[in-house]
DNA sequence: GAAAATTAACTGGTATACAAGATATATTAG
DNA sequence: CTAATATATCTTGTATACCAGTTAATTTTC
């Protein structure tokens, strides 16, 4: 028993050992490791935006080929991206026949509302609970600039400033984590949203549930808020059946892609 | 523009076309792709498992080489497997020095409590609403197994069982999207919940709280059947600090982990 | 001896080549 | 002309080779 520890250590010595015994980077200290964007992550983010603003419609064809010349890169990085987006519910891949955006399943679109609708609510509220004053006015002014936005008819810089609001408010709560859910739950919403004509007045009736749903939390009444907040987004129910009857080949009823979406277990 | 239409009709029918426009295999008829399971699905299901389960303990490295020979395929599928998992928040990777099991960030845990009640707030509701006389009695016959697990002191099938009685819970609910998002924050959760020593008589407790839930469901009351739920999932917020101290190496405080978590934007 | 510079052997990221299945076109049979 | 068969050429999945950065052991320097 010894003698083969003597021998291990011997061995240690003599020959040379590779890396000792392959470290972590960093215990609990917070040593953050700078990851170079990779092309991979390029390839993801071009083709998750193109996906979401629906500038690849649903059942494309997402070619490998065109991809790796259009990038001017190897099939490696490319293959990488897509299968992240895979993982999102993005797309979907026939194995040995091709790869095409995925179709917007119906009943992921409903669920995702009632899982957004869930987790702003506990992000509300504990907005309304942590936020300081200065969180506050910042929202305020996010809320001005949504206005300004509106006056202009300006409809992306509108939706990013909606955005900019329940990404403060969930800041102010300091849900990271639940942050980068609720994002992940609006991304299957978000395709559908795009499709919904531009209705009139809905965004000055967005600016005004906002700010009801701010005063409420100035107020420091969370009940208020989370009720408020749940109003705003019981707005978004719309008739889902029209769109699919609209555009029959962006939707499907199957919801095949649900097994898919998070990979878990 | 009649003849380039009549030009192209030609090359059509002389030059071999490939495959006319990659045709999606399926519109909205609701044809399911059998995915045969690919080597990297297989890598990747034991490797989460090992992962959840603490077989491989935070902070231990991931090392390809040693995965590839281990299951006799090729680097490729391997790290297409460990890519998952870095998806998932399980793996983190160093980009040229080496690949190891994620730690546990501790506001990942924290959060993830948080928004499993929310989700699973909205889910007792529904099935309150929704689940059939029959839905209920399978569900009592779940909790009956637990208790004969919690009587032969079963720790694993009784865990099981668990798992079971929430999913019939969202089965009810007609939610399996929010089911999918339960299981991943549970993800988050359970490695942290396999470092709790078997409390005791917490077995018999949980059988108690889920009877509590279920006979409110039974009796159509969703306010009660909430309150219940959120009793028995309150129950999991144990002091984290006390872990900390006793594995300080599988804990961070940092949450660089939480960026990764969703891939989001 | 201790500290700085060197170096060897690891790592993950990428490129490329090959294998195997799927599908629309072309061909053939009736 | 129609329907069944054949086949060419796509596709994704996998294997392998190469590159560049990182790290720990070694060597050198003082």
């Amino acid at each position: 028993m010894a003698e083969s520890e003597t021998d291990a250590a011997l061995e240690n010595r003599t020959r040379r050992k590779p890396r000792a015994a392959n470290a972590p980077p960093a215990a609990s200290s917070g040593i953050r490791v700078r990851s170079a964007a990779k092309n991979s992550d390029i390839v993801y983010r071009d083709l998750h935006k193109a996906i979401v603003t629906m500038e690849l419609a649903p059942g494309a064809p997402v070619l490998e080929r065109k991809l790796t010349e259009q990038y001017g890169v190897s099939r490696t990085p490319v293959r990488e991206a897509v299968l992240r987006l895979v993982e999102d519910g993005l797309v979907e891949v026939a194995p040995k026949s091709g790869t095409f955006v995925a179709r917007i399943p119906l009943s992921v679109v409903r669920e995702a509302l009632v899982a957004r609708r869930a987790l702003e609510e506990v992000t509300v509220r504990a907005a309304t609970e942590l936020s300081s004053e200065s969180q506050i006015m910042q929202m305020r002014a996010i809320i001005q600039q949504q206005q300004e936005m509106a006056d202009a008819g300006d409809e992306e810089a509108f939706h990013q400033a909606d955005d900019k609001f329940h990404a403060s408010i969930a800041a102010a709560a300091q849900y990271p984590g639940i942050w980068k859910m609720i994002q992940q739950v609006r991304i299957q919403v978000e395709r559908y949203r795009r499709l919904t004509l531009p209705q009139n007045g809905r965004m000055p009736m967005v600016v005004k549930e906002h700010t009801e749903v701010l005063d409420a939390m100035a107020a420091r009444e969370a009940d208020a808020a989370v009720a408020r907040m749940n109003e705003h987004l019981d707005k978004l129910q719309l008739d889902i059946s029209i769109f699919r009857d609209l555009w029959p080949d962006y939707f499907t009823i199957d919801p095949s892609l649900d097994e898919k979406l998070f990979a878990g277990k």
